[in-house]
DNA sequence: GCTTAACGGAGATCCGCTCTCCGGTTACGA
DNA sequence: TCGTAACCGGAGAGCGGATCTCCGTTAAGC
């Protein structure tokens, strides 16, 4: 049987590298998490190979929820509410979790975010579907472009974390005034759709 | 005298620089410059004592030509008008120049920055209050915004990069949309203005 | 042609991250 | 209580990527 001690410290590096990645994003170091943990290196990696292994653990619970925000925006009648619900529960997981929204936009951890895009991406299109049929989203808006819209609030997650902590939630109404129907058509066609997993790879070298 | 060669190689590295800064942003290296320079690491050394120095004359250029934008948007009779060329001229040369985005938005060259920053500040709020003044644009919105719809732009220029270079113009016009009057009040007050140089840096470690 | 400034690029140096190794410590069973 | 196996800690080896130097070679200018 496994000593109490050892399942204790494991327990600690999982919620260590929960805050650290949360609060440094994917680039944090096993050193780091083992740190802050107040455990030694040598320790971290007993317990977990390597960065990624402890990562996948982590990040599963945190991209699971935003499956779960959609499959919860489906379950309310009016489309707009539900989308607009979906974009502030999801949009404040990542405001607070900088590994997250990583992880999401192809920065983090590649296996994580193909495992979870797919079903994410089925929740979401058939969200914003509805909410277009019913005339609550403009008509050249696409499915895509929540994954834009996902993306460009990146920055805007950043200065909500030196400025003012709710700072994202002006510029997620600002994108969601502009997906309302009633404005001009827009410029150009939205990205193929199967250009979906590319659109945010995009920053990677 | 200096040889004619010197003086040749000079402005191919020069050239070099803004070709190579445009495409691989400010984490380009000397060494990368001097190779699509054709010529050796030495050379390069030898012409700029570090990768600043050869920014500092590369970015200058580009980002003067922001400014010149905005005095030229200002020069158009209608505020609307002028606000929409100011964002597209701008936009459009960060589109194609990562290491000037980058420089703009704090994650490039410090001093560049903070040499051109106020300059631009300054004719952008002039540009963007005599939008509102003329209700062209929403109530609620400041001037500070126009440095955040910058900021989520990135993105957006990354993507432009990978699947079609024309598309940032579709979230462009996106945000442009939400700047328009007729929209429900945005939830959390613009970031201080004297928050505007930090806006950007945000993204920094 | 000769002198000498300029070139080229191998490699020294630095730096930060990953991961290992082993002497010291501690939990647990007998 | 004691012996021992399991576990801990952290110094440092290894590695890769970037910066910058050094010096033998090349060729410009006179």
């Amino acid at each position: 049987m496994s000593r109490r001690d050892s399942v204790r410290n494991r327990e600690r590096l999982v919620t260590s590298a929960r805050e650290v990645f949360a609060e440094h994003g994917f680039g944090a170091t096993l050193d780091d998490i083992a740190r802050h943990a107040g455990l030694g290196t040598g320790t971290a990696y007993r317990h977990f190979p390597n960065k990624h292994a402890i990562a996948a653990e982590v990040l599963r619970d945190a991209t699971e929820q935003i499956v779960v925000d959609a499959e919860e925006a489906l379950a309310i009648e009016d489309p707009w509410d539900g989308l607009v619900q979906f974009f502030q529960r999801t949009a404040s997981r990542q405001a607070t979790d900088r590994g997250l929204y990583e992880t999401l936009t192809g920065q983090g951890d590649d296996d994580e975010q193909a495992r979870i895009w797919p079903r994410i991406v089925a929740s979401v299109t058939e969200l914003f579907e509805r909410g277009q049929r019913a005339g609550a989203i403009r008509e050249d808006a696409a499915p895509q472009d929540v994954a834009a819209v996902f993306a460009m609030l990146g920055p805007a997650f950043a200065m909500s974390r030196t400025i003012d902590p709710e700072l994202w939630r002006r510029y997620l109404a600002l994108m969601l005034d502009a997906l309302r129907p009633g404005h001009p058509p827009l410029p150009v066609p939205p990205p193929p759709a199967a250009a979906l997993d590319t659109i945010l790879r995009s920053s990677k070298k």
